[in-house]
DNA sequence: ACACATTCTTAGAATCGTTCTACAATGCGT
DNA sequence: ACGCATTGTAGAACGATTCTAAGAATGTGT
């Protein structure tokens, strides 16, 4: 890493009128961007229960749909089954290892700009480009091809 | 459209062994080749059930499970909330309308070459790299900007 | 400080998409 | 035609997520 952003710092700190960052809803925040990893949310609930084991289900669940709403936070689909949750909201890409299922970031300036082109395109009014690479981590290559 | 493949056309004649191709299997299959947009497991049931109103779900189910297995189908992960199952085994990218939801096929040669480039790399073995385009289709631009 | 309205948290029920189970039906090799 | 593995079906079960209802906490105006 070359740069070290403070994993604390709120980047957004606008929430939707009347609503409240509440202590719980703080947690939730911090906890995630504390994560290296994405975590999904039963793994998002263990750890914000280890600093409030009262904290419920629907209140992480409640919590991080309102942080995406907010722009807070990013929720990531089709890196696997379940939903994963991302407190890096700047612009990157993601890698999934296919043997330990870990999702790590690549920063956006790690890839070449993607750009669609061809006739074909007066179709697409692309805003949007998300990437998405699978292939083994750095641990899971060393730890053993051969195992499994 | 430049190439006007076959849809009816089976790409891998070979199941697994011992596993047949059955007038519910094939029907499943041809029905998905000839969707133009890749449907999910609620839509597919609901066009194959047009043409065998008794398929029932689990088959339906079963059917895209064992065809994704054998490489005929493509289970589209990440596109939304459900699974999109794709006829299409050649390598191309997809792209979603915000507004209509519809799931195009982005032929692979419409985007440039995505590098991965930078130190960092040591850490990433990609095999695999799977770009999504999201914007507004054609169709959804014209029938209207302003109307939500 | 007090009353009030609004928002929040909680536990459990409900829902959604998907998979599993049990059993009858089918089809292939002999 | 017989035996046996594979298949299709309906419905139950499952896991992840969302909803509901009730009470607790918070903020505001006085």
């Amino acid at each position: 890493m070359t740069t070290t952003p403070q994993p604390h710092s709120r980047p957004q700190p606008t929430l939707p009128t009347g609503r409240r960052l509440t202590p719980q809803r703080r947690l939730v925040y911090d906890t995630l961007a504390a994560a290296p990893t994405h975590p999904d949310a039963e793994q998002l609930i263990a750890q914000v229960r280890r600093r409030d084991p009262s904290i419920s289900v629907a209140t992480v669940y409640n919590t991080v749909r309102l942080l995406a709403d907010a722009g807070w936070i990013l929720e990531l689909r089709g890196l696997g089954t379940r939903t994963r949750y991302d407190a890096n909201t700047a612009e990157h890409d993601h890698f999934t290892c296919r043997a330990c299922g870990a999702v790590e970031d690549i920063p956006a300036q790690l890839h070449g700009p993607y750009r669609l082109h061809g006739e074909d395109l007066d179709r697409y009014r692309v805003d949007e480009v998300r990437v998405h690479a699978l292939g083994l981590c750095d641990q899971c290559v060393v730890e053993g091809p051969g195992a499994d």
